[in-house]
DNA sequence: AATGAATGAGGGTTCATTCAT
DNA sequence: AATGAATGAACCCTCATTCAT
C-alpha cells in the first residue's frame, strides 16, 4: 500500500465516521481502524482530527468542481444551457458521492476558525456560478423570475437534498434525475424560450 | 423558578449548544451552566443527554405542527390554497424558530434507534401532509408538475433552507418571504389557475 | 403502614441490595425503590446507608443469638449436648435466613470503625459459645479432637457455609441437614461417648 | 518497568482494593494510584474494572490449581494420600496467597454473566477434584462418612476459612497447620486405614 | 515509515446526602 | 410524616494527542 493509498484510506474512512456519528461524536481510533491502520499511523499522515475534516471538505469542494467545470465546459453559452450544466453536476455529485455531498453541508461549523474561512470561500464560488448564470438568463429575459435570489436558493436547496434521499439501483435513473432537475430548476427560474424570435425567423 | 421553567431553560440551553456543536461534541456540562443550573439538577428533570434531544425534537415538530395545522384549519378548500398555508406554515416555523428547525434536519442521526423510529414517523406525517396536497391538485389538473415527488421534494428542501439563511431585521420582512416562496412553490408544482371559470365568469 | 413495617420494609430491601451487589456498589435509591418508598422516607427512618447495614448486621446476629440461646436453653447439661445445640441453632439460623447469614459474614468490611467495635464484639460472642462447649468437652475427655481450636473453626466454618449451597425444597430437609451437620461437628471433636463406663455399669 | 510488569502492579493493586472495599466501592482511580501509573495507563494495559477482576479470578484459580496439581503429582495413589494432597494445596494456597483466597470467594458475584460462567466452570472442577477422591476413598470403604457430599462441604469449608484468620509468623508453622488441617480432614471423612492388611503382613 | 506506551483532560452519569416545605 | 428539588463529589471510561524508539 503507497503512502497515497493510506491517505486516501484514511479520508474514506473519516467521511464515513464524521457522517454516521458527526464530527464531535467521532472517534480518531475508530477512524483508524476502520482505515486498517494503527492509530499513530494516522498521526503519521495527518496531524489530527481537524486535518482529517479539512482534507475531506477541501476533497469534497474539488471534486464538486471538477464535475461543475466540466459540465460547463462541455455546454453552449446560453444561461439556460449553463443552468443546466449546473443542475446536471450537482445532482451527478451528490449522486455519486452523498457522503462527500452531505458531509460538507453538515460539518463546516465544526472547523476552526482560519479553514472555516477558505471554506466559505470554495462554498460561495459555487454558489456564485449559480448566481452568474441565472442573472444572466434574467437580464436577457430568458428567466423570468421576480425573484432570482430566492430562485438560486431553492434550485441550490432542492439539488443537495437529492443526497439525503435518491439511492441508486431503483427504477429511477441517474439520467432521469437528472432530467426531472433540470426541468424542475428551469421552471423555479421561470425560463421562457424565445419561440417568439424563432417563430419570426422561421 | 418553576419546574416547568427549568425544564424550559434545559432544552433551550441544549438546543443551542446541539445547534452550534453537534451532538456528539456538545457538553452536558456547558448545557447545565448555560440554563443557569448544576449539573445535577439537570439530571433531575432530564434522563440524559439523548433525552434531552428527543425532548427538543419532539418540541420542534410539536411546534411546526402547531403552525402547520393552524394554517391549514384557515384555509379555503382548494389545493393550492392548502399548498399556501403549508409552505406559509413552513416558511414562519424556520423563520422564528431556526434553532428548533435546523435541528430537526441534522440530529435525527443522534437518535438511539428506538428514538428514531418515533422521530421519523413524525417527519413522515409531515411529509405526507405536503404529498397529499399535491396529489390533490394534480388529480383535477390544477397542478400540472410531471412529477410530483420530485416537486414535493424540492419544495420541502426550498423552505427547510431558508432557516440556514434567512435573518430577520433585514429589508425583507417575513410577510414578503413567505409570498415568494409560495409563488416559488405555485411554480415548482406548474400551477395553473381553471381559466375555464374565469372564461365562463367572463 | 406503621412506622415499624417501614423500617423492617427497608432493612429488608437494603439487605437484598447489599447481598446482591455488595455494600458499595448498592444504590441508597434502588434500596428506596425496592422498599416502595420514596428516597426522602428512607432518610426519615434511617440516617443513611451505613445506618441500614448496622441495623441489617444488628438484627441478622440478633437473630442468630435468638436461636443459639433458646437451643441452648433445651438442651441438657453435656457438652455433646450443647455442641449439638449450637449446631443445631447455626444451621437452621443460615437455612431460614440465608440473606442475613451471609451478609454478616461479608460486609463486616464496609463498617465505619466504630460499628465495626460493636460487630466484633458481638461475633466473638458467638465464637466464644462454640469455644466454651468443646473446651468443657475436652477437658473431660468426652472430646478427644487434639486441635480444639481448629475444630471450633472447622465447625464454624462449615456450618456458615451451608446458607451458600443448601436450598429448601429438595429432598434433603432442614432436619436431616442439622441431623448431618451435628454428626460431623461430633466427629470433628472426636466425640467419644463414655461407652466403657456405661459398660463397666451395665 | 516492562509491559508484564504492569500488568502485574496493577492486579496486585487491584485486588488489594477489591479485598479492602469490595469490587463495587472499590475505585479504579485508587487502583491505579496504587500501581503507580496513570489513569489512562491503567485503561492501557486493561480494559475496564470488570477486566481486572477476571484477570485478578483467573490469577487466583490458576495459581491454586498450580498448588493442587504439584500436590496431587506427587502424592501415591491412595484416597487417603489424594485427600491429603488436595488439603494441603488448598491451606498452603490460602495461607501464601490470603488475598487471592478471599477475593475468589467473595467477588464472583461482581462478575457478569459471561464472565461468571467461565468462573463457576472452574471453580466447579475445583470441587470436582474433591469429590473424586472422596467418593474413591468410601467406595472402597477407606473412608467411612455417611455424608461424602456433607463431609466434601465440609472440609472445603474449613479449608477456605484458613483465610480469614491465619496469619503467618505466629507460632504456628504453615507445615503444623497443614497437619493439623490434614488430620481433621481425614476425621470428618472417617477415615479408617486397613488395618488388616498391616495385620497379615505382621 | 511506523509503533506501543503513556498522559491529562474531559466525557456522561450516578452517588449519598441535605433542606425547605 | 413525608416529599420534591437540588447539590457537589465522585464514579468509570474514552478522548485526542505526544513521544521515544
Amino acid at each position: 500500500m503507497t503512502s497515497s493509498d493510506s491517505r486516501v484510506a484514511l479520508i474514506d474512512a473519516a467521511r464515513a465516521e464524521f457522517v454516521e456519528r458527526g464530527y464531535g461524536a467521532a472517534s480518531i481510533r475508530a477512524i483508524a481502524q476502520r482505515a486498517g491502520m494503527s492509530l499513530s499511523a494516522l498521526y503519521y499522515y495527518y496531524k489530527g482530527k481537524q486535518d482529517l475534516l479539512v482534507a475531506i471538505l477541501e476533497d469534497g469542494l474539488a471534486e464538486y468542481f471538477r464535475f461543475s467545470e466540466e459540465a460547463l465546459a462541455n455546454a453552449g453559452d446560453d444561461p439556460a444551457e449553463h443552468l443546466e450544466a449546473l443542475v446536471s453536476a450537482s445532482i451527478r455529485f451528490r449522486v455519486r458521492h452523498p457522503a462527500k455531498s452531505s458531509i460538507v453541508a453538515t460539518e463546516a461549523r465544526s472547523l476552526e476558525p482560519e479553514n472555516l474561512a477558505a471554506y466559505e470561500r470554495s462554498e460561495a464560488r459555487g454558489s456564485q456560478q449559480f448566481k452568474d448564470v441565472i442573472e444572466a438568463g434574467v437580464k436577457i429575459g430568458l428567466f423570468q423570475t421576480p425573484y432570482p435570489d430566492d430562485a438560486r436558493r431553492a434550485v441550490i436547496a432542492m439539488c443537495n437534498a437529492v443526497a439525503q434521499w435518491y439511492r441508486p439501483g431503483g427504477e429511477l435513473t441517474e439520467d432521469m434525475l437528472i432530467e426531472r432537475y433540470v426541468s424542475l430548476a428551469l421552471t423555479v427560474v421561470e425560463y421562457r424560450p424565445r419561440t417568439t424570435r424563432r417563430g419570426v425567423a422561421g
